[in-house]
DNA sequence: CCTTGACCTTCCCACGGGGGAAGGCTTCAC
DNA sequence: GTGAAGCCTTCCCCCGTGGGAAGGTCAAGG
């Protein structure tokens, strides 16, 4: 089948495909005389592996480890499962950052009028020197965003 | 000042600066003889602010909007607390999407011998056909990740 | 047989939010 | 006067795609 008709079937793109397939991610496929990627069910099946490990948000480096162990039959499920446990890990610290922007967001939304007047905390917290602004609400910014913080 | 000393005052990098500079976030600064850029006191806390703002999971283009509300002196509060209780909306949708997966990988893990043996329903699961895999779990996936979710 | 339209190909650009390096100026302290 | 920072610009890199252009292929209908 083509390309699109897998993208279809396995519920990505044809466009991610071939992104897959451009950084090593999937094999390249046979092609037909016209050059179009043939692609067979069992292609389809790794296509679908791929976008659901996605899905998930596992990262391109992991959905690699992931397809390797998938392809090995002789794998041990120990090593799927403690990468697993590391992307839940790693998940968990985003779902904390996130959390902690939201709280501080929070209190700065409930200390503002909302009304017409230009006076907002919100605003002048932002500009507020220092940690001043966030030492009395959730220090955890961004999952490992920022070098020196 | 230069473009250092006004970044350690402010807590981001140079780079960080040039970059907002770059894309219209902030006004050019003056420059001297040598065409080293010139920040005074005021630009250290806009920068400050834009920082901060970003800290917080700002985008861009929302921070744009905030620095323009922060300049304009006769700014309505309301304007200022309406882009923040977007903002949340907005992080607690990533927070759900992030603790679906969560809890789906939770459910496979859990189901997951985690020994030697090869048999492993986190594989098998990632390979399932259409929803199988996660209907059983929470449907929300990334935010506005997928197109033709 | 030929056209049409859907599908495919490669290539480049964009996003956010910068990191890092190359190669050249300035500026400051000694 | 001179050496070492620090700054300048410019370029290419990362993730994970999405969008679109310019052009080749394929199947079906007239």
């Amino acid at each position: 089948m083509n390309i699109g008709e897998a993208a279809a079937a396995a519920g990505v793109t044809a466009k991610t495909i071939r992104y897959y397939e451009s950084i090593g991610l999937l094999r390249p496929p046979p092609r037909s005389t016209g050059g179009y990627r043939l692609y067979s069910p069992e292609d389809v099946h790794t296509l679908r592996f791929a976008g659901r490990a996605r899905d998930l948000g596992f990262s391109i480096d992991e959905i690699g480890n992931l397809l390797a162990l998938w392809r090995d039959k002789r794998r041990a499920s120990a090593d799927v499962k403690r990468i697993a446990i590391g992307h839940i890990v790693e998940l968990e610290g985003k779902i904390a950052a996130l959390q902690a922007m939201v709280a501080t967001l929070r209190h700065l939304a409930r200390t503002c009028h909302g009304d017409g007047r230009p006076d907002c905390p919100i605003l002048t917290s932002l500009a507020e020197p220092a940690d001043a602004g966030s030492a009395h609400c959730h220090p955890p910014k961004r999952a490992g965003r920022r070098k020196k913080a």
